[in-house]
DNA sequence: TGAATGACAAATT
DNA sequence: TAATTTGCCATTC
């Protein structure tokens, strides 16, 4: 379907896919490049029901606290993966989004 | 088809 | 300053 083109998922998607390594975006960011601005919260949900063996780099999305959302397991998960980036994260998945954040 | 949901964000109290 | 409430909008049930 072309109508929210390429379902603004798609969008979602290779916008995460252009993070580069190292590097984080907040969700309201990724929405915007995406080209919808205010969908902050669809990018989470996105991510939420992303298809299993999908090799997009959601660890690289945050919330624009510059923290990690997620909790429990899935939580260490997304800090292990930056961390192998060379990213610093906190034990509470606390980021410096001024040296990490990406703007594109 | 319609109602509910949610890995957010910004404003307000 | 911190905690709480309201707004946003595509995806899912």
């Amino acid at each position: 379907m072309a109508s929210t083109q390429r379902s603004f998922r798609e969008s979602v998607w290779l916008t995460i896919a252009s993070i580069p390594s190292g590097r984080v975006a907040c969700y309201g960011d990724i929405a915007r490049m995406a080209g919808m601005p205010g969908a902050a919260r669809q990018v989470g949900s996105i991510l939420r029901k992303l298809p299993a063996g999908s090799q997009l780099p959601w660890f690289r999305v945050i919330n624009a606290k510059g923290r990690i959302s997620l909790s429990g397991a899935d939580l260490t998960r997304q800090i292990k993966k930056l961390q192998a980036e060379g990213i610093e994260v906190s034990a509470d998945g606390q980021i410096s989004l001024k040296e990490y954040r990406w703007e594109g």
